[in-house]
DNA sequence: TTTATATTCAACATTATGGTTGAATATAAA
DNA sequence: TTTATATTCAACCATAATGTTGAATATAAA
């Protein structure tokens, strides 16, 4: 059984609080990207990416593998579930539709 | 029907990313509460108590009700709903533990 | 009216984020 | 072996976050 410790939680927002990042962990969900190919989007400097997936990395959001020159990024999806957790925590006292957006559940329109 | 921007993501993370103000949002689903209460839990300056507090407004995570000198802080839960619908928009190839682990759904031990 | 309470404002210091450019390193391709 | 590609390291700059202390403001209580 895993410990999570709140700096974990702290960490895995502060991931999450960049446009930039959260990106990267859509595209990352498909497949595993190296360096080049998560920066191709973006209108930024590589140095500027190489510090976001550091964050990621930082956050044990992303695992990296080194393969020649290559850096193969792929996503660890376990502390978005934790934060998720953290969340769905909250909503106790919500209201069924704000819970059925939080769970994504499919409404009528 | 509210539209969302990337940047309200910004702000939502980032009001979540510390432990004082996770921990603020859920004595505050409890019920509202003033500063000071707010406060009363954490060893720190009532200032930084109330930037925290700014924080958290500016992200529309809380609304404030001043009623003479007592300023009563609410949760309002609309964003941390975005941000795990965020998170569950994810989740499309996650394992079913995973997925359980991120909605809070009980699972046999 | 005087005093105490609730809260913010202003100024400051420290650390973290987010970006840049130029150089270094390692590996692959010509 | 020379050259190109993939990536990081180092130094720098600007801004945001996190905290402090002391003063200001507004309201309630004595």
């Amino acid at each position: 059984m895993v410990e999570y410790k709140s700096s974990d939680l702290d960490r895995t927002f502060t991931a999450l609080s960049h446009e930039v990042r959260r990106s990267m962990l859509a595209r990352l969900q498909q497949s595993e990207l190296r360096v080049t190919e998560l920066a191709e989007p973006f209108d930024m400097s590589l140095n500027a990416v190489s510090k976001h997936i550091r964050l990621l990395e930082a956050a044990n959001l992303v695992t990296r593998r080194v393969e020649g020159r290559d850096h193969w990024i792929s996503v660890n999806p376990e502390p978005m579930a934790q934060a998720s957790a953290w969340i769905e925590a909250q909503a106790k006292f919500w209201s069924p539709r704000l819970h059925k957006l939080a769970k994504l559940v499919e409404r009528k329109p």
